[in-house]
DNA sequence: ATGTAC
């Protein structure tokens, strides 16, 4: 492992080397620093920090693992002018991201129907790899959800006006829907409603403990022992397509930056035609992933309302949160105590804007920071802390972070004794394959109180809830 | 992450 100087207990910077253009910070603690098996994900924070634009830091949160190009963790700013785009910044799955949803109903009285629901959700909510929705939309439709986003779901009846309030960007990303291929939107045709795989998830679960009242009260999240949803998802094989479509076109295009340290961190101007595009391409694939978390949201109201037997608004399924942790976002942020317009990418990495800066229903508080644990353990709902505009771009994690490669997880568990190890824990668990179940057991994750402690000590963002799982679907 | 590959 190379020199890393340690700034505080929270932050470790990797100086200046090489052709690198701002530090690396990392926000890790002792703990994380000691767990780190290689310098891979750290190797590729510095290749990040050579990238033309770049301002402040090329940054990692305690949840990095390695990444295409970009480390999952990553958080780097670009100058909107000067700067430039890089789809690995963003990722494959485009979107990805997360939704809460609470529920009015008592975890002790409603036991009963937690596995009923999960397993209806089971068949209502493909999961798995190349698993077809049974959700039919026509090309006009498609159209509309890649360019209109919340907007579309809300005027067919899948949403409503309170989802798109409680959805990052009201559900909506500026887009150009001629920058999306026809085979992107072809893959994207059938997937709307479905899980994925990997770390994808849908999981039910109880609200734990209450660290703010008064924010978890605004977030709609104020009571313990309440049954609440948890969705992972992104935009599916559309986003990866776009993802696909525009790393090659960015190898083919002569003007493309290509650093000689990671040919994967391939990037183009922001105001170059196909960083334009891709920004368009980008936004449209992030409208279809907020669509695709709402579709699922309306599946899991329709579940409820079968097995529970009373209409969702009865039982208060509401939306505490829709965000995307894998964007790229033009925002603007005081850099050297100058306003700049920036294009920052954040990849595995949530939005956590504190309260005043933001506006809107959340502009008392600051909007829901949501960060699933493994499979068998403890999630978390934060706010944002002020100050963090100046020190992370108002970003904090977007997880635990694996520990363990798919690889050695694979080996190290078997099937059975992760079963064993969830029932152990009073969860029931859901999967499409016994590969999902290994590679996402809990051991293969890092602890997330201890990712938790890095992001509230480093002043990022503070607890304001925690659940628990009580049922685990997985694709 | 992903019609798990070109």
């Amino acid at each position: 492992m190379f020199h890393l100087n340690k700034l505080n207990d929270f932050q470790y910077e990797i100086p200046l080397a090489g052709n690198m253009k701002v530090p690396g910070i990392l926000y890790i603690n002792e703990k994380i620093l000691s767990q780190f098996s290689d310098d891979g994900p750290l190797k590729q924070v510095m290749n990040v920090a050579t990238l033309p634009g770049i301002v402040k830091a090329s940054m990692a949160m305690p949840d990095i693992h390695l990444g295409y190009g970009f480390p999952i963790g990553g958080v780097a700013a670009f100058d909107y002018d000067d700067g430039v785009v890089s789809p690995g910044g963003v990722g494959y799955d485009i979107n990805c991201g997360v939704s809460l949803i609470a529920t009015d109903l008592d975890y002790d009285e409603y036991r009963w129907s937690v596995n009923r629901i999960l397993d209806e959700l089971y068949k209502t909510v493909p999961a798995g790899i190349d698993n077809k929705s049974s959700f039919r939309i026509n090309c006009e439709d498609e159209n509309e959800i890649l360019s209109s986003g919340l907007e579309w779901a809300f005027r067919h009846g899948y949403a409503t006006d309170e989802d798109i309030i409680h959805t990052e960007e009201g559900g909506h990303m500026i887009s150009n829907i001629s920058a999306v291929s026809e085979k992107a939107m072809k893959r994207g045709k059938n997937e709307l409603g479905t899980l994925g795989a990997g770390n994808h998830f849908l999981e039910i679960d109880r609200i734990d403990r209450i660290f703010d009242r008064k924010t978890a009260e605004k977030f709609g999240s104020g009571r313990e022992n309440k049954l609440a949803i948890m969705i992972h998802t992104g935009s599916r094989g559309l986003g990866h397509q776009v993802a696909t479509d525009y790393l090659t076109r960015l190898n083919e295009y002569d003007g493309s930056v290509k650093i000689p340290e990671d040919r994967q961190l391939i990037s183009a101007h922001i105001s170059s035609k196909p960083g334009e595009d891709y920004i368009n391409a980008m936004n449209a694939a992030a409208n279809f992933g907020f669509v695709n978390r709402q579709i699922i949201t309306y599946k899991i109201r329709e579940a409820f309302e079968k097995i529970i037997g009373m209409d969702f608004e009865s039982i208060g399924i509401n939306t505490v949160y829709s965000l995307a942790h894998n964007m790229a976002k033009v925002e603007t942020y005081s850099i050297d105590g100058i306003k700049r317009k920036l294009l920052v990418h954040r990849k595995g990495a949530t939005r956590a804007q504190p309260a005043g800066s933001t506006t809107g229903y959340f502009q008392e508080t600051g909007h829901p920071v949501i960060i699933p644990g493994h499979m068998g353990g403890p999630s978390y709902v934060l706010v944002g802390l002020k100050g963090n505009e100046e020190t992370t771009f108002s970003s904090s994690c977007h997880g635990a972070g694996r520990i363990l490669s798919r690889k050695v997880a694979t080996e190290r568990f078997t099937v059975d004794g992760v079963k064993d190890d969830m029932r152990s824990r009073g969860i029931y668990l859901r999967a499409t394959t016994g590969k999902a179940v290994v590679e996402e057991s809990p051991g293969s994750y890092k602890n997330i109180d201890d990712v938790i402690a890095v992001i509230q000590g480093a002043g990022i963002a503070s607890p304001v809830v925690s659940l628990m799982p009580v049922a685990v679907m997985k694709g």
